[in-house]
DNA sequence: AGCACGCCGACT
DNA sequence: GTCGGCGTGCTC
């Protein structure tokens, strides 16, 4: 007999996928789940990679334990994606699966002990005190996690108890699944008989000795006739009084229906469909164009300033792709912060929208990804993540904001781009890709102007909308002249007073959040650091601490110098606490409030603090860049920057780019709809290029001068970028590792395109030391050959025993 | 990634 | 002596 075998992919981070025998008579299909034992007693769930009939030789296979499900989870088309994500960014298939695939989907093993029944505690021998205590806690309860009986026994480990027990034939492990996903149940109800229905009245006669029930009763057939369909019984009875038990025994006199749902817990948004709109000339000849292009190129990039009415020719063009039966994928940088998009879309499209996003709980997420499976929606929205849902015929792919960096995964892996992905993801499902941005990234605008991508510009704001006028405060004169009110200059503070005097609303952006980030001793200059990680502690006024923005570590601020005791501390530099209470002292009239993760940490803050803008209760913002995505509203005119320096100073190769991404994109926050809006940006270097072309909207002056930097110094889109980091807890490990690394690659590379080993600006997080490599591929070279190299390398590493516990990440095209 | 196993130093 | 730390090796 043929023996078949299934490849499995499991959630390691290890490269490859894993042989199972597949018992006979097992129909097994790629793309489903299934539960294997990895190991001694793990047991894991794994999708199906495929099915062969080669026996390994090198290795003893293990049986699948169990097909999870009848159904594919994972769509065949899927797999070869995560395929390409894991080849194209340098990581295991199980590291793809683990970020792609909902984890409340990805059951883990759980040890359970059990008592052996029926037999008696030995007397004569001696077990151990805590072994005891183990035994005794299992004569009442039938079985305890082993993650229990740890915290039980109050012991590090448990095992050498678990062990002395099972010697003594006293207990039994028992691997269960655990089933982290319940549906909820969502019970619906609709009446039976209508109101023309002849057997009314008896029905009535019977309900007279319940009055309750005839009032529901008249209720339910009211709103049935007006919904035509079953009505939430939940909701039925929120508006209507009553209980379960009222609608039970209704049903049991035959006059309604009441059945459960596995519903949805993802809410429903109402069913108005907003139908028509119409572009403006400027729009549709955008439209067209982008239509036109389309015919020959795979990806549009739909260059478009603030304003200029980009989702409108989204939204024309997702209801063209719709009309041929395809689906659509929407990515944005991050969704919570674009509340008003999705709104906006979800309006106008329905119940078509389904959105999926990272403050979804693990129940959410599995439903969606179940409705999805099921065709249940057109147009998906999400960030970068829901790339990895199996969608079906899959037609566009919008990638909106295509600059931001957020659509990078920088976390965890796989570190991967939600634009490059989706182009490889539509390419794949012969799908078509809009870009859209208002100051593209350098590699998207080559690209279009190369012919790679086609391009659509759109220089043109909607209805009318002026394009906001720009003025720079050189804060080296108003120093001088002292013209500062605290980090306010006094031109900035009288902006702020006429835009409240004509009772419209104000933004103000700063970089940082907390009060400073920096404490200093004023007599000896010592500056606390985070005991983890090597940065400077940021004061935290609010909540009297200093924290580290990088691990999390936070302490009570010190009352006294750490070094020399002194009382005298000053603190340095500006964050998001400082300027909120600058303002307050300012206009201690007017309502200010902050918007940073500090403040947004809450659920709902988001939406509260958007809703209470909105409604003007709030009179000015101020915050962190989170003040800079996608907020639209009409009545702010006036944005002002605290710090434009801080913005141009950041030791990355991209930080001029994202300067000028950055000043437009806030300067787009103002003056949105009929009055032309006003920014104002404070800066010490008031002279500098970058800032000179941002407040001028020239965004091809800087894009040509910038390309022409990165051609020169061999950066992206002119190389490919492959940034190798080296982590270990002993910095001579880290060090050396990295040292013999990059020597061993000397031979295929040089010194323009082998950098480093070099500790980065932050040489320690969490008790790690931190060593970088960075390779350069010039346009002649084969990335997928560099690859192999890099890989190999890796290998030929790993076989010195010292160097096997320092952890290596590589990151294609870091941001 | 887990987890076992084995070696070593620090204590009831 | 043994508890618990850590280094090393292995998992289909």
């Amino acid at each position: 007999m043929i023996q078949n075998f299934a490849e499995v992919i499991l959630p390691l981070p290890m490269p490859g996928t894993f042989t199972y025998e597949i018992p006979a008579g097992w129909q097994v299909q790629i793309g489903q789940r299934v539960a294997v034992q990895f190991g001694k007693r793990k047991i894991y769930t794994g999708i199906v990679h495929s099915i062969h009939q080669n026996k390994p030789e090198l290795y003893k296979t293990k049986p699948l334990e169990a097909i999870l499900e009848e159904e594919l989870l994972v769509l065949p088309a899927q797999i070869l994606f995560w395929e390409w994500i894991a080849a194209y960014y340098m990581c295991s298939l199980g590291d793809v699966y683990k970020n792609a695939f909902p984890s409340a989907l990805k059951l883990e093993s759980d040890t359970f002990v059990k008592a052996i029944k029926d037999k008696e505690f030995p007397e004569e021998e001696n077990l151990s005190a805590h072994a005891f205590l183990l035994w005794q806690t299992l004569q009442h309860r039938t079985m305890i996690s082993v993650n229990e009986a740890t915290d039980l026994v109050e012991l590090k480990s448990v095992l050498p108890v678990l062990k002395e027990l099972l010697d003594f034939g006293l207990i039994q492990l028992d691997e269960k699944l655990q089933k982290k996903y319940t549906p909820k149940i969502e019970y619906y109800i609709q009446p039976i008989i209508s109101m023309e229905d002849d057997s009314l009245p008896d029905i009535l006669d019977e309900m007279d000795r319940a009055p309750k029930q005839r009032e529901l009763f008249f209720k339910l057939l009211a709103q049935y006739k007006q919904l035509d369909k079953p009505i939430k019984a939940s909701t039925f009875l929120k508006a209507n009084g009553g209980t379960y038990a009222t609608l039970r025994s209704m049903k049991e006199k035959g006059v309604i229906d009441l059945f459960e749902n596995q519903s949805e817990r993802i809410s429903e948004y109402g069913e108005d469909v907003n139908e028509i709109h119409t572009l403006s000339n400027k729009q549709q000849l955008a439209y067209q164009s982008i239509i036109e292009q389309f015919r020959e190129k795979d990806a549009v990039l739909l260059h478009g300033v603030t304003s200029s009415g980009k989702t409108e020719i989204y939204i024309k063009l997702i209801e063209k792709v719709l009309q041929k039966g395809k689906r659509v994928l929407y990515l944005l940088p991050e969704i919570s912060l674009t509340t008003q998009l999705t709104r906006r879309l979800q309006k106008h499209f329905g119940d078509d929208v389904g959105i999926y996003h990272s403050k979804f709980n693990q129940n959410e997420r599995v439903e969606l990804w179940h409705k999805t499976l099921n065709n249940d929606y057109k147009i998906l929205i999400g960030a970068r993540s829901s790339l990895f849902l199996p969608i079906q015929d899959l037609g566009l792919i919008v990638v909106d904001e295509e600059h931001e960096t957020s659509l990078k995964q920088s976390d965890s892996k796989p570190f991967f781009h939600g634009r490059d992905a989706a182009m490889v993801l539509a390419k794949m499902a012969g799908a078509k890709v809009l870009l859209g941005s208002a100051t593209p990234s350098l590699e998207v605008y080559h690209a279009a102007k190369e012919g790679k991508f086609g391009y659509v510009e759109l220089t043109e704001r909607f209805g009318g909308v002026q394009a906001p006028e720009m003025e720079i405060v050189d804060l080296r004169k108003a120093t001088h002249k002292k013209q500062m009110n605290g980090d306010i200059s006094s031109r900035l503070e009288e902006e702020i007073r006429d835009t409240f005097e004509l009772k419209k609303q104000v933004i103000i952006f700063q970089n940082r959040r907390g009060y400073a980030p920096v404490m200093e001793c004023k007599n000896c200059g010592h500056t606390p650091y985070c005991p983890n990680c090597d940065v400077a502690l940021t004061y935290h006024q609010l909540s009297h601490q200093l924290k580290c923005h990088y691990c999390g570590h936070s302490q009570s601020k010190p009352h006294q110098c750490y070094q020399c005791k002194s009382t005298e501390l000053e603190t340095k530099g500006i964050g998001t606490e400082m300027i909120e209470e600058e303002m307050n002292q300012i206009f201690p009239h007017h309502s200010i409030a902050r918007m940073d993760v500090d403040s947004m940490r809450r659920k709902n803050a988001f939406e509260k603090l958007i809703d209470a803008f909105q409604n003007k209760e709030i009179d000015m913002l101020v915050g962190t860049q989170m003040v800079t995505k996608g907020l639209d509203f009409e009545d702010v005119t006036l944005v002002g920057i605290i710090r434009a320096d801080s913005l141009l100073n950041f030791p990355n190769f991209r930080a001029h780019e994202r300067a000028f991404q950055r000043i437009v994109q806030v300067a787009g926050r103002a003056g949105r709809r009929k009055e032309r809006g006003k920014v104002l940006i404070q800066a010490f270097k008031a002279e500098h290029h970058v800032l000179q072309l941002a407040t001028q909207f020239k965004y091809h002056e800087l894009a040509e001068q910038l390309l022409y930097e990165r051609r020169e110094f061999l950066y992206p889109p002119f190389t490919r970028l492959i940034e190798i980091t080296f982590r270990h807890k002993s910095k001579e490990r880290a060090e050396k590792a990295s040292r013999y690394y990059g020597n061993s690659l000397k031979k295929y590379f040089t010194d323009k395109t082998l950098l480093g080993p070099e500790a980065p600006t932050i040489a320690r997080l969490n008790n790690q030391y931190y060593f970088k490599i960075l390779i350069k591929i010039l346009p002649n070279q084969s990335a997928s050959k560099a690859k192999v190299l890099l890989n190999d390398a890796l290998i030929n590493l790993q076989t010195i025993k010292a160097f096997r516990s320092v952890r290596i990440d590589f990151d294609v095209d870091p941001i």
